[in-house]
DNA sequence: AATGAATGAGGATTCATTCAT
DNA sequence: GATGAATGAATCCTCATTCAT
């Protein structure tokens, strides 16, 4: 049943149907009914369980289809020139994809729900396990991880990504995850937005000042310490 | 509805069905049916709704109490003598909590779905903001992030954990999230146990040797590369 | 949703479903479980809910159906010879017909509950209201109601029917109420079988003669009583 | 169980119990739910339960109390001077209590339901009987009606008037139930405000005239029937 | 006697899956 | 092969009635 039919009309209906429970996977997870997915697909719901078993085994087919298009990507990038780029790249180009994709969310995901069908997760793994060790062994990522680690980091970064999407800072999320990979000599900081409500040392609510430059101590004894820490750290504002 | 019944037996009722619904949902989540939890409990499902309007209100009460514990603690560890320990500490200790418990995952969640009554949330972000900004302002924490990127890190590291459990490094995924808050000169690395199956360097996998010290390397350029990096980064094993 | 199907079998399940849920509803109005209705048809509680979003909606179609059909008999009654004919013959045969249906009674009923969809409501007081006006122009209905004042009149006397149904006097109610709209002038007076268990005259409980023919007056006053009546106003008996 | 209870305590709860009852079931017939009347009531269901051995039960007890007093004042207007006045004074005020009474609506209501308990009922009836008997033998009420009839006009009138409520003409179905009552020669119209949307004949739907007097014909031919059916029966406007 | 907690049978609705057409 | 109709178990929630305290 899971093998690719003959007919020229029913290879049809199964591209469709993958197409559309894409689509309503992505925007609903598991949630969304089979009836829906067939209506999407303009088919009969009988026509959906000819092509797939379960629910969950379209479920995995069309999270298959795009997991292979991600290992695919990532076998390409095995032999990039700058394994740092392929492996920061890599990731981070996954997670954006997946942050709107609840499907491949759920495929991905730190449990693996429902992603354990054909050998597709194993593959990932093992491409991804290429570019973390040629990462590694190029001194972009710390050594004492493993594609493992590498793994579960993916799936919290979607996590985050889809949760506290801020408006503000997509990727945001995805870049701390991927500093805590690196090295601790090289790192990317990004500053966001100050809070002007909070005194910047202590987080004691700031009087918001009627007229002219908003505060950012609340006393002068944290300003002296703010003064003093800049001195310390000079590189992040 | 949520106020404590008098007599003795409407109370130990009610604890059991908080004791049940708390079981129940850190096993499953929101998925529960009221019915299960009714059972688990020995209650009747009316007297679980005599007690509580809806599931949502149960679900709420039961994670309520959890995460007012951790606002508690939060606030204990406010004036603590190490702001970096304290902040790290809490981080690391909320996420082994509510690591085996669907529930409070999904109150803390990064999207915090089903976690917006009795203003706890507000409590816990301005709790936990105070901890951040101590943290901080010693030098312990990186100054690019807010309590809202924490949020979503302790969310993160919750799921990381729950998914990729691995029996062998519990709290090892939180570790990492902790690295990703940390200033680029301090970081705890830890080492997991060595992966005897792939080449260290080149991911390749390896034949096991029948007899003997297990290989380290797919060939003797392998080596030879892990040589020459163990001296350009001598503090890792 | 309420589109006819296709297939012959699922048309029989539709037609079967209107019809049990007609009886149903006919037998107890909207408090028949709906579980109820699909046994009766022979369907599982889905297949009901493949036909109608909601119980509701069923209701509405089975009194939708109904309501047409008297539409239509309104309007083809519109350019009848006999104003009078037509009006009176109308109410009449509505509430015959509504009388022993649940149904179309809570569907006419005063308040119209549970049937403000699709227009009938309106099409139906818009016909009504032809044939109201074409006897009141005619002089056989009292030119001081309005179609609101029938509408009210129908649900009135299809309720009192359904109450006070005497298996002796079927419409004799609907005749009373016709008889409010009437000009004084033209009365259908009809009078039931007398009573024999009480004084004509004063409502004394008589005591029945063991031979001979029933009393009908408690005491010789009442007898001359309603002599002197009878002479004033000769035409009834 | 309905008879008296013997403590003080326990007599003052049993009227409170049916004050509460009175004013829930009035409100909202017998939908709302006994823990609702036992809460108005300050007492528990358990309290209810021991007065009364079915929600039932009070509903029956409620009426009847309020039937009884009903009663009361019929047998007090057996006496009056105008039987006419009497009669239709009844039947008025009645109707106009009950209208706002759910609950003694439903107990009068045309099918009687919920109430034949206590042989309140039937007192009921003999009252009215005497007063019908009365009025018709003063030649006040059509001679062909029992107090069936009049029982089911009651029931009818209430519905009418609850159902139809429209706020400018309370008490006009009621009048008009009255009407179907009287003898041809007597009669009580009233007229309401003109409808000025359709035409007073035809009912054909008028253009309103943006200038000056709305129009109350569709055509000159209409104007002509009024004029001379104004001229058969002129008292009416 | 009073309380109000507990019960549990429904009731409306959804949806994965099967099967007659 | 395709269709979409049918199924019926499952889910949340209500409320009359009983019973332990």
């Amino acid at each position: 049943m899971g093998s690719p039919p003959q007919r020229a009309d029913a290879r049809r209906n199964r591209e469709r149907i993958l197409q559309a429970a894409f689509e309503a996977f992505a925007a609903e997870g598991h949630l969304v009914p089979l009836d829906d997915i067939a209506r999407r697909a303009g088919v009969g719901a009988g026509t959906v369980y000819r092509n797939f078993p379960t629910k969950e085994a379209l479920f995995q087919a069309v999270v298959t289809v795009r997991i292979e298009r991600i290992v695919d990507e990532a076998r390409a990038l095995g032999g990039a020139a700058d394994p740092a780029d392929a492996f920061y790249g890599f990731v981070t180009q996954v997670v954006e994809r997946a942050m709107f994709n609840h499907a491949v969310c759920e495929a991905l995901a730190a449990d693996m729900r429902g992603f354990d069908a054909s050998g597709m997760d194993e593959q990932f793994t093992a491409a991804l396990d290429v570019l973390l060790r040629r990462a590694q062994n190029a001194g972009a990522v710390r050594p004492d991880v493993d594609v493992q680690d590498v793994r579960a980091l993916l799936a919290g970064a979607m996590y985050m990504e889809r949760g506290h999407r801020r408006g503000d800072r997509p990727g945001h999320m995805t870049s701390l995850a991927c500093d805590a990979l690196r090295p601790t000599t090289k790192r990317n900081e990004t500053s966001g937005p100050r809070d002007e409500t909070h005194c910047e040392i202590c987080a004691t609510p700031l009087t918001p000042a009627a007229t002219g430059r908003p505060a950012r101590f609340c006393s002068a004894s944290c300003r002296q310490k703010a003064h003093r820490r800049k001195k310390a750290s000079p590189k992040t504002g």
